[in-house]
RNA sequence: GGCGGUAUAGCUCAGUUGGUUAGAGCAGCGGAAUCAUAAUCCGCGUGUCCGGGGUUCAAGUCCCUGUACCGCCA
């Protein structure tokens, strides 16, 4: 039995993400886990929210709460929210846990005992009415380029220009629009990538079977310009994690916490800790130590474009710098951006469908299967509603759903509700089955190579193979000369449904629940016999003509929500 | 400004290391069937593979260049 440990990247706090962010890091991480448990294999699927930062302090003040109090009860909304989409994660964390705390001390004193971490002293602007240090973003003024009264601290938006923050005429803190603002000395440690590059540069080498998009994002960051940089790992801040190192303070960077990039992915660690802490496990070393049980685990990540330089250089540095035997990540699978309907999603801007939102008009199951059929693998992709109505209601409705109510429907008028006994299999059923075998070991390594669309058109297929079959078939006029071979036809149609609920269910679990419900059966085994599967409900079981699968979605609908997501949200 | 990505049928996308007449699903048209959520099945695709150059016996596939869109710039 293989090992999986399964991440995805983590989604920030402040606020509920949209469709975009599913689809490029938890749904498909979710569908990988689904399917190496299907497998038969151990699966530990970790996600956790990442909560540090100024985006989080400044969400916090805008809803008038204390910053842990703001971020526990988003943990909670973004926790239901992953419920209602059915992520089903082992454990779902939070960065701000005790155990990444102190996970994250010990990474930076390991990497300083490593020689791995210099103290820099940098000049930035400090805000007397807020109290703190401005990120650089944080800070407006006038473009001393192009007279832009907007620019950011790091960049005009007119005229595009890269700024430094002291470059701008009268400066302001976009926090509280005060000008009262200095430059101060400040100290910050730095973690020294640019020691590591080498050994990167070999690891990321040897991944000759990565995603081009990976690999390239990684190749761009190691040799672009000077090659890769050090990087700045501590901030200003209140809301992180105290910088200490190891158990002992850290002379020099009192009042000082960790970047939220340093300390977030750690927390793929620190949660299978926090996992364990929830009592759902007992031992986290055997998922993350290669000296501890982990040297057989297949180490999977998943995250969208944006990502990639952190999971593929700064974290690698963290793990291989820390000299200790920690799990590396074996494969990482990256995605590309979904567009909303000739744009972009944007959380700041509030364009698009955000996860809340989709779960109000339509079950998890259709955005699951819509996202994930058109997962934006090879390039950014778009959705729009007339799609999205069209696929779902073909693929779900019609070919899926219409075959399961065709087929229990027929089966009830004229055997009753239960499977059919009598009749042997002839050529139209050993084509269907050499037919479903070549697809189905299709599926299979599509799947475990994570190729998504190719996995969802697969079965596709395997779905339209039944009414193909049905319509060679046709045992509603065979019925009529023939009732035994009817019969035949009949009970493996029914055995399809099985076939097909436990085929779809890492694309569809709430589907394959109901469709496992109507067939009155709980064996859920893979069919890697595909003959013996389409014998598991035997003559005799009984079984109930399911609701509706999958109802259509209308026009009416579609106009009213292309209408309604049509601006952007408040 | 720097860097990266993308550009293939009306739409959404496949096209492996360059190799015969460029493919799938949807939409559209025609037919069959009537068990079913008017659901299914079969048949039908000449599309300057963004433009222009080049390498090659051979380029959607490699190189150069132009254009457009998108993203990133910590």
């Amino acid at each position: 039995m293989a090992r999986h440990l399964i991440t995805s990247a983590i989604p920030y706090i402040n606020g509920i993400k949209h469709l975009g962010n599913l689809v490029g890091s938890q749904l498909p991480a979710d569908l990988f886990a689904r399917y190496q448990r299907a497998r038969g294999n151990e699966v530990l699927f970790l996600c956790s929210t990442d909560e540090h930062g100024t985006p989080a302090e400044l969400a916090a003040a805008k809803a008038d709460k204390p910053v842990a109090d703001y971020c526990a009860e988003m943990w909670a909304v973004q926790a239901k929210i992953a419920e209602g989409f059915r992520l089903s994660f082992d454990h779902f964390g939070r960065s701000s846990s005790p155990e990444n705390h102190k996970l994250t001390q010990h990474f930076a004193g390991r990497l300083d005992d490593a020689g791995l971490i210099r103290e820099v002293s940098e000049k930035q602007m400090f805000s007397n009415a807020d109290g703190r240090f401005l990120p650089d973003r944080y800070i407006e003024g006038t473009c001393p380029n192009c007279g832009f009264e907007d620019a950011r601290g790091d960049q005009c938006d007119n005229c595009t220009k890269q700024l430094d923050p002291t470059d701008l005429i009268n400066p302001r803190s976009t926090i509280s629009g005060s000008t009262d603002l200095e430059e101060r000395e400040t100290k910050h440690l730095f973690l020294c990538q640019s020691q590591m590059r080498e050994k990167l540069q070999a690891w990321i080498d040897s991944k000759t079977d990565w995603p081009i998009l990976t690999t390239s994002i990684a190749n761009k960051w190691l040799n672009d310009g000077d090659g890769l940089q050090d990087r700045g790992i501590t901030r200003d801040l209140d809301w992180g994690v105290p910088v200490m190192k190891g158990d002992d303070v850290w002379p020099g960077m009192e009042g000082k916490v960790f970047y939220v990039w340093f300390d977030a992915p750690i927390e793929y660690i620190a949660c299978s800790q926090e996992w364990v802490g929830a009592g759902k496990g007992t031992d986290w070393e055997r998922w993350w130590r290669t000296d501890k049980g982990a040297d057989d685990v297949t180490y999977t990540q998943f995250m969208g474009k944006d990502n990639v330089p952190f999971h593929t250089l700064s974290f690698p540095s963290t793990i291989l710098g820390s000299g200790e035997p920690w799990k590396l990540v074996d494969y990482i699978k990256s995605f590309n951006y979904l567009n909303y309907d000739g744009g972009q999603f944007s959380t700041s801007r509030g364009r698009g469908v955000f996860m809340d939102q989709a779960l109000e008009i339509l079950p998890a199951d259709y955005w699951r299967w819509w996202l994930l059929s058109h997962a934006p693998e090879s390039s950014d992709s778009e959705f729009t509603w007339e799609n999205f109505q069209q696929s779902v209601n073909k693929d779900l409705a019609d070919v899926l759903g219409n075959f399961v109510s065709r087929v229990t429907k027929f089966c009830r008028s004229k055997f009753g509700e239960e499977v059919p006994s009598g009749g042997v299999c002839g050529e139209n059923e050993n084509a269907l089955i050499a037919e479903l075998t070549t697809r189905i070991r299709a599926y299979e390594d599509h799947m475990a190579a994570m190729e998504v669309r190719k996995s969802a058109q697969e079965l596709r297929a395997i779905w339209v193979a039944g009414n193909e079959y049905l319509q060679n078939a046709a045992p509603w006029s065979t019925f009529k000369e023939d009732p035994e071979t009817a019969a035949m036809q009949i009970r493996l149609a029914l055995n399809l449904i099985r076939l097909y609920a436990v085929l779809s269910s890492p694309f569809i679990p709430d589907a394959k629940d109901a469709l496992m419900a109507a067939m009155q059966t709980t064996d859920e085994s893979w069919p890697d016999d595909v003959p013996a599967a389409l014998e598991a409900l035997a003559p005799g079981h009984a079984f109930t003509v399911p609701d509706v699968t999958f109802r259509k979605i209308t026009d009416e609908e579609r106009e009213d929500w292309q209408a309604r997501f049509a601006g952007t949200r408040d």
